[in-house]
DNA sequence: TAGGAACTTCAGAATTACTTCAGAATTGCT
DNA sequence: AGCAATTCTGAAGTAATTCTGAAGTTCCTA
């Protein structure tokens, strides 16, 4: 999960970054608005934090940037202002959630949670595919009620599969998904064949390995 | 599925080569403009990526030449300066998409995915003939609900043949298609006849053995 | 009907995926 | 902080699938 944090303040991004690192996502930051439109051009994140007062450009601009082409990504204002004309302005612009200053980082923790799942899995907390249930905030998976107790890396390559069902996902997008790292290339997937082969297993002993598929050369898909 | 990198950058070209070639696609490279204008000329590919600061020629102006040469190639631009004019003036000329570096190589291939996707098939990710339907994100053939779980040449021979139905395919294109690679002449045509008679098979199999016809003498083609 | 073109079969080569396991790294607990 | 338990990573070996090309057969057309 890619986080990018738009924020000139370096002890407050640093401050959010260490702790949503902790909450395990993966923060990059911007701290000008250039910085900022060149991240967003270039790459994919789960969640934008914006902060309106930005040296270099109006914050909104930015907003308007991320809309203008087209990009997915949620995003959450943060302003110190807390003008109720930003907040319209932001949220009119496509903007999914608004945080002012200041604010509680677990606040911040769940306000993120929030837009990710709204755009990951709609309006509810747990997805539930047949016999396989997935509690989001609970982080638990069960089969027929019986508890898979998967690791972090293997919930999040489910969570991967299903929120990507029936799309081939090549071993080099699922290395970098669970590497978490923005690493350009892999040279080697043994990563990936374990976790997967892990997963198949836990997911079979439970009763429910027929929609994890291997396409031979080509990558695996979640197949409903 | 052939891709023209023109970049002068070795490096980076280099790099983006090895991981297209890790997702399946055939590159070729030209640094420039010269190159460029004359691999345009010679071949046909499914998607040109085009650095815009090329030396020895202004890289718009290959954008003119391979829309005066009336190619169908899928454009993406590719640029460093991530200039609203430029971006304007090139998707006004007739490129498919437009890219600002840095960009992240997943994104790229993603790019290029869906440019070769809208020429092939429209806005749609799926295409229905009949009883046959291929689902390109999920890479799956059915006829009549069965699956025809192909192999990944099969599959992009099919991909192939239905993307240019109702023309004439050449046993040297086919060839070059399924090898890999581009040589000016193949002395042996056994790989074509084998993946041919395979996909015939198991189209035939699934009860849809009509379209994929043989032309003596000249090569193949799906007629629908 | 002759000769080249296309098709079939099939086995070995090459590629890709799976499994196992041990050491490294991380996490959780006191 | 320090220890125990869990999880992750990567190497090595194994298994499965797919690709390739040779050899023989059939088919088409001049």
């Amino acid at each position: 999960m890619k986080i990018l944090i738009i924020e000139d303040e370096v002890e407050l991004a640093k401050t959010m970054g260490a702790y949503l690192s902790d909450e395990h996502y993966l923060c990059e930051f911007a701290g000008t608005y250039a910085e900022a439109i060149e991240k967003i051009s270039s790459y994919d994140y789960e969640c934008i934090l914006l902060d309106l007062m930005l040296p270099g450009g109006d914050g909104l601009s930015i907003l308007r940037e991320i809309k203008y082409q087209g990009k997915l990504d949620g995003v959450i204002i943060i302003s110190a202002k807390n003008s109720l004309d930003d907040k319209i302005e932001g949220l009119q612009l496509g903007a999914d959630d608004y945080l002012a200053k200041p604010f509680h980082l677990p606040e911040l923790a769940a306000r993120i949670f929030s837009v990710i799942r709204r755009k990951t899995f709609g309006s509810s907390n747990i997805l539930q595919h047949n016999e396989l249930r997935i509690d989001l905030p609970a982080k638990s998976v069960t089969v027929k009620g019986k508890d898979l107790s998967l690791t972090r890396k293997e919930f999040e390559l489910l969570i991967y599969f299903v929120s990507n069902k029936n799309k081939v996902i090549s071993k080099t997008a699922l290395a970098e998904h669970i590497s978490g790292e923005i690493a350009d290339m892999f040279d080697n997937y043994d990563i990936v064949y374990t976790h997967i082969k892990n997963l198949k297993k836990k997911l079979s002993e439970a009763g429910c390995d027929l929609y994890l598929k291997t396409l031979y050369g080509t990558g695996y898909k979640w197949q409903v």
